[in-house]
DNA sequence: ATTTAGTTTAACCGTTTGGTTAACAAAAGT
DNA sequence: ACTTTTGTTAACCAAACGGTTAAACTAAAT
């Protein structure tokens, strides 16, 4: 078992070092543990990724791969903004759910390091909120919506979303619940927060 | 040039690991970086503080004691939901940008170890949040407010008021500013949030 | 059958890290 | 005056860490 094209030893590093990463951040994980957790040694990790850093570097541009599209169904899409509001708030509530620790991760690491975001809008994956702006100023503009700036209705957006998954431990000790009325909570918010937002800037 | 009943060794070494925990966190921090910032031997850390967990506990707890006094403005004091919005939102904008790295600090931290909260529950902090349901179910069934959960309107108002700088890279990526227009869009949420939170929730 | 090239491992290496020790210096206590 | 206690330092230590090496192994190419 040993020769071929592998593929699938690489493959195999890279999903346990997104595990350990994922949870414990660049600075917590230790290779060895990473390579325990792929069922190999040490030195292949190197041997297909030079260095931790580059291995890291790797999850990193993948976990920011898998969150991007979710993004993209605010900004670059054509319908109206109410329905923006409305799918992206119950399909990023399903999403987090699939992918616990990768929201708070490419927050905590981008905060470690913000020129990590410059090496992903190099890599084409452009995020731009040119198209979203425009629209909003259409509607305003239309009377659709009562006036306020792009750039901050897409903060507030964000925030409702994100923010009670990057910040669960904080939120569960408020509300005083355990793990299932946490996420009863959220999954009422599907609903709850496009209510909350459109109810803000509808005329 | 040594000895002197000296609590300022000790104050020194606190104020020298709040800066290093609070930027690098707890695993990206290394003890001797703390003392070099701190002026004084490495040996001197333990004698205060027998080991980098108590050091951090140390550091994590008067975070959250600073941080805790803003909370309160919202759950406990006598004032109208309206007047705790407006008054939090307010004051939080001007307190982060005091405390740049704390939301960040503390939230990040007790993801990485989700049993702090405990130690500090146990510390009187408490925070409860029982007060703040009370007055908003008053307030619903006065007509003032539309219908909504206690529970739901503290995770908005937090989120709306702390996601900004938590995700401050993400955010600066998305928005395309420098550090300049960053600072100038979090001025406008002083007021721009409440009003958006007001305008949600009033009848 | 032998070479060749890619894959994998055990052992190793230098450095960094959190933590300890022993000697020393200045107050405080007697 | 002396002893004791407290604060401080330089030197040290073992363990953990990221990374390297050289040799063994495997399967395909010649």
């Amino acid at each position: 078992m040993a020769k071929k094209r592998d593929e699938n030893t690489e493959l195999q590093i890279l999903n346990a070092a997104k595990n350990i990463f994922q949870y414990k951040g660049m600075d917590g994980a230790r290779m060895q543990e990473i390579a325990d957790l792929a069922g190999i040694n040490k030195a292949m990790l190197h041997y297909y990724y030079r260095n931790k850093q580059l291995l890291f570097e790797a999850v990193f541009k993948q976990a920011f791969s898998t969150l991007a599209p979710q993004l993209n169904l605010i900004l670059n899409n054509d319908s109206s903004i109410e329905d923006k509001v409305k799918n992206f708030t119950s399909n990023y509530i399903s999403f987090v759910i699939k992918h616990p620790y990768l929201p708070n991760f490419i927050i905590q690491e981008l905060n470690r390091n913000p020129d990590f975001i410059l090496k992903i809008q190099e890599n084409s994956l452009l995020l731009n909120i040119d198209k979203f702006k425009k629209r909003v100023l259409l509607e305003v503009n239309q009377g659709i919506l009562k006036p306020i700036k792009g750039e901050q209705l897409f903060i507030n957006i964000l925030a409702l979303n994100i923010f009670p998954f990057v910040a669960k431990p904080l939120v569960k000790a408020f509300i005083n619940e355990n793990d299932k009325g946490f996420e009863e909570l959220m999954e009422q918010r599907k609903t709850e927060v496009s209510d909350f937002i459109i109810q803000a800037i509808k005329n």
